[in-house]
RNA sequence: GGCCGAGUGGUGGAAUAGGCAGACACACGGGACUUAAAAUCCCGUAUCGCGCAAGCGGUGUGCGGGUUCAAGUCCCGCCUCGGCCA
């Protein structure tokens, strides 16, 4: 009794395609190309998740079904594998992260192999390989190598006109200034040029720790581990100019065939914003008081008038702040400035009575993320430095603060506020007591909003609110009466021809901190010079493009050395440093790359994964490039994106690359929850009730009066008790418990997590059903993009629907595996080979669309018709099994070779329909009535409307419907309904 | 708070471009096969009312309006949930 025995089947064939390399490809497409590509996997300790299958299933039915359609597909598969778990193991166990690693990626490699995808093997790689991270260093060179040209104009592959490019940095202007002071000031000006340069930004420290902590391992302030204390502290890092992209990223983004929804959040992060830069004169030496108001007052004027000839210059100098506004329309309403804590003209500007203030309040600021500092809803803080800055536009000294709602990373790190019309500049000088000047008329007829009406505040009687929109200059000088957007490119333009500002384009994109204080990444194939003293000069060295790959030393222990230097300060001396053929003594940089950096180009190198030369040979890479599909989590959509993107665009400019954009489609398959769970709650033991009997009957809470574990109306804690569901019932649209249907019950489907116990293994489920099972689940659950829930009972179904296509093709009663005797070589019957065109044509059509869910109803409607018929003609069960084959491919080259197949089916043709076949003879058509469906008839599927009209006229039904009714309207969908108007 | 997405039977979901809501599954109920069970096969299953019955009628795609001969689908206003950002 030869029963469906997916572990036998599935081992057999994926050995036959591992033995006869059934999916390597050829490393040139030969006829069309068709680039598939997943998203690399972090090869975690878990192993596989069941999300992980999800995407890769998709691509993989994809390409197996390209395949069979005669395109030359690449599907490769590698590991995104530097990361923070790795070493954080290493930390704890004092096992090298590169063996944790490797072992991790052998589990992720086998999981994958069990599921049967038709990957190139031999095409593998892993960031961590030094033959791969040597060219992500090269890379890294090539962008050291270059700067922007913001001027510079050309013209792509398709005769569109860019401005803007990157050049190599030998070819960077060097002003005769620069030239005149020497070859070493030529080199400083190169690197502040770079894409790559380095800058002093904050960074985790966790003193506790004694390391420096990722983002995400800080929560409110403290260490996601042990809960420690952590400030911000300023570190030299390394910086890469994506904001120099910016432009290009966002308008790109329409050549490209992407979510909309996705695309929007990359034009979000990007964040562009149009405004201006304004400098506001603040003296040369020591910080300006109220009191020497007329001294300065001449300085200013006097001021203006070398801006007026020097116009406004790139950088400002020392006696300006620079600051960024979209609303330069506000100028007359700018009451203080304010600076971020950590702008570099504090110190200078805060006068020695306010110094203490100052000082207290930067250290304060410190030990805050960005989040907490910018919230609407936090409460302002800030000091007064003491100086005064003064207002371009009328001569007016305004105070200059420093608040932390002020970040140094946005725009110039430095404001005007207007609080009249800025909420947050409004909410300050409230709290401050600072002036408010309205300068902008709402419309007529302007209903506040709603954080607006939040701000409004009584003074003298009167409410006054701010008001953020647009509208019409008041008390702006010249400019009153103009409307907001007149005012801003006229202001802009005339800032401009005095010198003092000029319009300007701002993105909320930074540019990215490159560098991270870790060991288990790839090294920077940068050198820093030192002088005599061994003191870094600040110039640098890079290796030598024949010196790379730069491999990590050879360390033994992890644990954090206490300083916030990275982990490599402590590489042996051998590694650290070295002398320079000319005698220079040169230390090596110690901050790795980011787990970004390797995943910005793996998609490059799967192209050529071997070559020794180059990143990727250009031949191929101009044949399989771009990637032609692309699937992976949304948590992506935004950084590895936009990430890789820019890499692309810099490789493109230097000539390295045929295309600027990667990924022509890009599709976010939805995240997989766990099973559904009934969740009843009950109030939690208190001190009082807890020592009694266990049995005691704590009261039940419905879940609409529970939020956090607390009920909301008297903040008493709640314990969440799971329930089965024999023990809830439906009520209207809750569910409610079947003891008390008073109280309603949460029925919802969670993410899956250790801590909630709901993660489903794939190991497990293939191990119980097969691969093919698992497949065919996660593509049935519902659309690939859709968030669903996991249902071990669904998995049983597609499992019952694959050992129904067995039984359909084999003969379960024999001894051995044969052919069931009902299929047969006889001619199929015009209803068979009708299913089976229809069965085609939809699956086809479900494919190229990725609809896996409905492919798959269509498929086991097939089944289900053919499975019950004694008679299964061959030439309609052999195109069938070439349906199926993308989806569950071992069952169907078992069944292919059954049905006599030789070989594998995986590049047999892919079944086509006859449009022919597919038109029955006779239709049922819906007659309505007024809109509501009365009768229904069959007519000859050729029928015109009078036939149809006659046929639904002589229905008694309807007959006795329409009698004594006037007909005031016919409307025919052919072949689909036939609507009667009548009064 | 802003933006994006989603709300359809007991459950997952289906419905091309506005044209018969609930395909296909799961679950459940009934039956067949079996000594029995599993497996398998067959039938039923949105809901309310009327009817012994075949059937007939009403209601129904989160809520309230609107457009249309016709709305799950389009428009306006809400509610709830999820995601991202702040």
């Amino acid at each position: 009794m030869p029963r469906y025995d997916p572990r036998r089947i599935e081992k057999k064939w994926q050995d036959y395609w591992e033995q006869n390399r059934t999916f390597a490809v050829s490393p040139l497409p030969a006829g069309e190309k068709l680039y598939v590509l997943d998203m690399f996997p972090y090869p975690s300790g878990d192993g596989l998740h069941v999300g992980h299958p999800e995407g890769y299933t998709a691509t993989d039915i994809t390409c197996r079904y390209q395949r069979m359609r005669g395109k030359s597909v690449l599907h490769p598969m590698g590991w995104d594998a530097f990361g923070l778990p790795a070493e954080q193991h290493a930390i704890k166990t004092g096992t090298h992260p590169r063996e944790t690693t490797y072992k991790n990626i052998a589990t992720f490699r086998r999981q994958l192999k069990m599921l049967g995808f038709s990957y190139d093997w031999s095409r593998e790689l892993a960031t961590t390989d030094p033959e791969y991270f040597r060219w992500t260093q090269w890379i890294f060179l090539q962008i050291f190598d270059t700067w922007h040209d913001p001027d510079f104009g050309w013209t792509d592959g398709a005769g569109k006109k860019h401005v803007g490019k990157g050049r190599p940095i030998a070819e960077l202007p060097i002003p005769p200034e620069v030239n005149a002071a020497g070859p070493a000031a030529v080199r400083r000006f190169q690197d502040a040029h770079r894409l790559a340069y380095q800058t002093e930004a904050p960074v985790n420290w966790c003193p506790a720790l004694g390391t420096v902590l990722a983002n995400e391992e800080v929560i409110d302030g403290k260490s996601e581990r042990g809960s420690h204390p952590v400030v911000r502290i300023p570190l030299r890092q390394w910086m890469l100019g994506i904001t120099a992209y910016a432009e290009r990223l966002l308008s790109d983004l329409d050549s490209v065939n992407w979510p909309d929804s996705i695309k929007l959040l990359q034009r979000n992060w990007i964040g562009k914003s149009d405004g201006a830069e304004v400098d506001f004169y603040i003296g040369k030496g020591e910080a300006l008081s109220i009191a020497q108001r007329s001294v300065w007052a001449e300085s200013f004027e006097a001021w203006k008038v070398v801006r007026k000839r020097s116009g406004f210059p790139k950088a400002p100098a020392d006696e300006c702040i620079r600051i960024y506004t979209t609303r330069p329309d506000t100028l007359f309403g700018a009451t203080y400035m304010v600076l971020a804590p950590e702008h570099p003209f504090v110190d200078r500007l805060t006068t020695a009575d306010q110094k203490a203030a100052v000082d207290a309040y930067r250290r304060q600021a410190s030990t805050k993320s960005d989040l907490d500092r910018t919230d609407l809803a936090k409460d302002k803080t800030g000091v007064f430095t003491g100086s005064y800055a003064v207002n371009p536009v009328n001569g007016e000294p305004i105070p200059v603060w420093i608040a932390d709602y002020v970040l140094i990373s946005y725009g110039t790190g430095a404001i005007m506020a207007v609080p009249a019309h800025d909420l947050r500049d409004w909410e300050f000088a409230v709290k401050f007591q600072l002036p408010i000047i309205p300068v902008v008329q709402p419309p007529t007829g302007y209903e506040p909003t709603k954080d607006e009406l939040a701000q409004t505040r009584m003074v003298a009687g009167k409410t006054e609110t701010p008001f953020a929109g647009e509208g019409n200059a008041l008390a702006s000088g010249p400019y009153s009466g103009l409307a907001t957007s007149e005012f801003k490119q006229k202001i802009s333009a005339d800032l401009s021809s005095a010198g003092l500002g000029r319009g300007a384009v701002n993105y909320r994109l930074r540019d990215w901190l490159f560098s991270r204080q870790h060991f288990w990444g790839e090294p920077f194939p940068i050198w820093h010079e030192l002088d005599a003293d061994g003191k870094p000069t600040g110039l640098m060295r890079t290796d030598a493009e024949a010196e790379l790959p730069v491999t990590l030393p050879a360390m033994t222990h992890f644990k954090p050395h206490g300083r916030p230097e990275p982990p490599l300060a402590e590489a042996p001396q051998e590694w650290l440093f070295k002398t320079a053929p000319d005698g220079m003594r040169l230390a090596r940089e110690t901050n790795t790359m980011p787990q970004w950096a390797g995943s910005c180009w793996y998609y490059l190198r799967f192209i050529d994964p071997k070559n020794g030369q180059a990143f990727v040979d250009r031949e191929k890479e101009r044949a399989w490039m771009p990637v032609d599909l692309y699937i992976g989590g949304a948590e992506h959509a935004v950084l590895h994106l936009l990430y890789s993107r820019f890499w692309h665009k810099v490789l493109f400019d230097r000539g390295h690359l045929s295309c600027d954009e990667p990924f022509r489609r890009l599709v976010n398959q939805g995240m997989i929850l766990g099973e559904a769970e009934l969740t009843g709650y009950r109030l939690a033991p208190s001190e009082n009730t807890k020592h009694q009997t266990p049995n005691t009957e704590l009261e039940w809470i419905s879940a609409r009066a529970v939020r956090d574990d607390v009920e909301t109306s008297t903040g008493r804690p709640v314990q969440a008790v799971k329930l089965s569901a024999d023990q809830v019932v439906k009520k209207g649209n809750d569910f409610v418990l079947a003891d008390d249907p008073a109280i309603v019950v949460e029925s919802r489907a969670f993410k899956m997590s250790k801590s909630r116990g709901n993660v489903i293994n794939p190991d497990k489920v293939v191990d119980e059903y097969g691969a093919d099972s698992l497949r065919l689940y996660e593509m049935f659950m519902g659309p690939l993009e859709a968030v669903k829930p996991w249902s071990m009972s669904g998995v049983e179904g597609v499992s019952r629907f694959l050992a129904r296509v067995w039984r359909m093709i084999t003969d379960e009663s024999a001894d051995e595996i044969r052919l069931n005797p009902a299929v047969q070589d006889v001619e199929p019957t015009p209803e068979q080979l009708r299913l089976l065109h229809k069965t085609i044509q939809a699956v086809t059509n479900d494919v190229e669309n990725l609809g896996f869910n409905t492919a798959i109803s269509r498929m086991m409607e097939f089944v289900n018709a053919v499975a019950g018929q004694a008679c299964r003609p061959r030439s309609i069960v052999k195109p069938f099994v070439l349906l199926l084959a993308p989806f569950a491919p071992h069952l169907a080259e078992e069944a292919w070779e059954l049905l006599g197949g030789s070989g594998t089916l995986a590049y047999e043709a892919w079944p086509t329909f006859d449009p022919a076949l597919l038109v029955e003879s006779e239709v049922e058509i819906a007659v309505q009535i007024n809109g509501k469906v009365r009768g229904k008839i069959r007519v000859p599927s050729d029928a015109d409307q009078s036939v149809v009209e006659s046929a639904a006229r002589a229905d008694a039904r309807i007959a006795e419907q329409l009698a004594g009714k006037q007909i005031v309207k016919i409307i025919y969908v052919p072949g689909r309904l036939l609507s009667f108007v009548v009064k």
